[in-house]
RNA sequence: CGGGGUGUGGCGAAGUUUGGUAUCGCGCUUGGUUCGGGUCCAAGAGGCCUCGGGUUCGAAUCCCGACACUCCGACCA
């Protein structure tokens, strides 16, 4: 068919070659264009708004546990960032550096921010005196730099948008319980407005933010089976406090150094619903964060009063609260059902004469393609239950697809060998020795993703040394 | 940063082996037609063939170099 043949064209099927597939989608839904400096990409307003309703949603979040933002310098001195050893180890190795035409040569050198960790700390050993001033909760948008080897669009950009929360606290555990409170705020963005299942856990030595002394993450599957690190959580203790000579004053009046958490995600997140959710013909918006919700088309739109009554459902459903948006373009309706399945809008409301006839209209589904007849006094209860079930049903396939690609292993020879044939997330026994998880990427090719929090509990062998242990961790190949 | 692939109107390609002044499809513009799954017809616009050197009477084509994109590794949100 000649449908079928267009659509080939405009995009890689997924199975057969799954990155190219995802840069089809991401080039055609017009989410992102290249720009002239490799690395640095151009949201486009379609791939933006996504980013614009994560952040709105959010940020409201944030507000509501007590954060506020501010804006932090784009320029980090050399001195700040060297402060910290862990830090600039993980970090310089990308950093840009800025030179200004007539500058002194002599003068200190600055890096283009990384991430904003020393900045922060910088201020706060101006700003922190007394137990009174804490805790801070500080939050900030904006883009950073990471001169990446290699760049993609969405996963890794050399500039990306992000949020970095960075807090001060007082003691110890209440720093764990901001770093453990915010990785399950972003774990319900993740699930219950993206729709994408997520493995919580921490992370080893090995793989946790430079300077930190416990990472925490979500890991997410996507569809080609490999992991997505979609939001992480850290806290540093008070080694920064210490290299940065943050102290107050606790009521005891002696000098304590204060406890500090970083957290963040970026655009790197559409990336994932995009490879979660994604299929053949595009792109699948999650219901609860995409920019347009439906669609309405007018069938046949040159007969009578059929453009008029379409405009009114337009009318209607952005009333109801749905984010809605109408075609009137001289396009075919071919075109139009194609086009908005690239785009993943969740549902295309269709109108013509023969409906009006019956008093209904056509409403069609991103998830299933499956189409309904609707009454017209139910379009806004049916588009909004309509959209939560989307949501449901898009989380439980992602959630399955999660389930049925997760396996246990006892020895690495099990876990190369699932991975050979299959792919996905391996649980096996570790025993907490970083030659075991460096030697697992060697004879396995896989890296920790997490030691996850749901625990078996039961004792067992290393996977790769034997050794009697309990712990449980998570391996997959990372994007 | 190592290994492969690619670079030709906005997009996708042919042409490159065997040098002779650029072709096709989609899209775009205009007019008509059609409209319940990428309508059809007609007329148009649009390209220093990624960039820089070289060879040649003549280069998209041959030679050297650079850059970019892309895939696979290593590194990282």
């Amino acid at each position: 068919m000649a449908q079928d043949k267009k659509q080939v064209t405009a995009i890689t099927p997924r199975d057969k070659d799954f990155a190219q597939w995802f840069t089809d989608v991401v080039v055609k839904a017009e989410l992102i264009d290249y720009s002239s400096v490799k690395g640095m990409f151009i949201l486009r307003p379609y791939g933006y708004a996504i980013w614009e309703n994560i952040m709105h949603q959010q940020d409201a979040r944030y507000k509501e546990l007590g954060h506020e933002n501010v804006a932090m310098p784009m320029l980090i001195p050399e001195s700040l960032l060297l402060k910290e050893a862990e830090h600039v180890a993980g970090f310089a190795p990308e950093c840009a550096w800025v030179t200004f035409g007539g500058s002194d040569p002599l003068e200190e050198r600055l890096a283009i921010r990384p991430t904003s960790e020393t900045l922060f700390c910088d201020h706060w050993a101006r700003t922190v005196t007394s137990w009174r001033d804490l805790p801070k909760l500080y939050n900030q948008w904006v883009s950073v730099l990471r001169w990446e080897k290699t760049s993609r669009p969405f996963l890794r950009h050399r500039e990306f948008y992000w949020q970095e929360g960075h807090t001060i606290h007082a003691t110890p555990e209440e720093a764990m319980h901001e770093t453990e409170q915010m990785l399950e705020v972003y774990a319900d963005l993740c699930e219950n407005w993206l729709a994408m299942p997520v493995v919580r856990g921490r992370k080893t030595d090995k793989e946790k933010f430079a300077g930190a002394e416990r990472t925490y993450t979500l890991e997410c599957m996507m569809h080609d089976k490999k992991a997505l690190q979609s939001g992480t959580s850290h806290y540093f203790g008070n080694g920064f406090a210490k290299q940065f000579d943050i102290t107050f004053t606790n009521k005891n009046n002696e000098q304590e150094h204060p406890y500090q958490t970083s957290w963040g995600i970026s655009t790197r997140l559409i990336g994932g619903i995009i490879m979660v959710h994604g299929d053949d013909n595009g792109l699948v918006m999650p219901p609860r964060i995409a920019p347009v919700q439906a669609v309405v088309i007018p069938v046949a739109a040159h007969k009578e009063g059929v453009t008029e009554a379409s405009r009114e459902l337009l009318a209607r459903l952005k009333k109801a609260g749905i984010r809605a948006k109408i075609d009137e373009t001289d396009n075919s309706f071919g075109w139009k059902a194609a086009q908005y399945e690239m785009l993943g809008y969740p549902l295309r409301v269709e109108l013509g004469p023969k409906d009006m006839e019956k008093g209904q209209c056509c409403i069609a589904r991103r998830d299933t393609g499956e189409k309904y007849f609707v009454a017209l006094e139910d379009l806004e209860s049916k588009c909004a239950s309509l959209l939560d079930e989307i949501h449901d049903n898009m989380y439980a396939a992602a959630a399955k697809r999660l389930e049925e690609n997760t396996f246990y292993a006892e020895t690495w020879q099990d876990v190369d060998e699932i991975m050979e044939e299959k792919g996905g997330f391996v649980i096996t026994k570790w025993c907490g020795d970083q030659d075991c998880e460096l030697d697992m990427k060697d004879m396995a090719g896989v890296s920790s993703r997490c030691i996850p929090f749901k625990q078996r509990g039961t004792e067992g062998k290393c996977a790769i040394c034997g050794k009697t242990c309990t712990t449980d961790i998570m391996w997959g190949v990372a994007y």
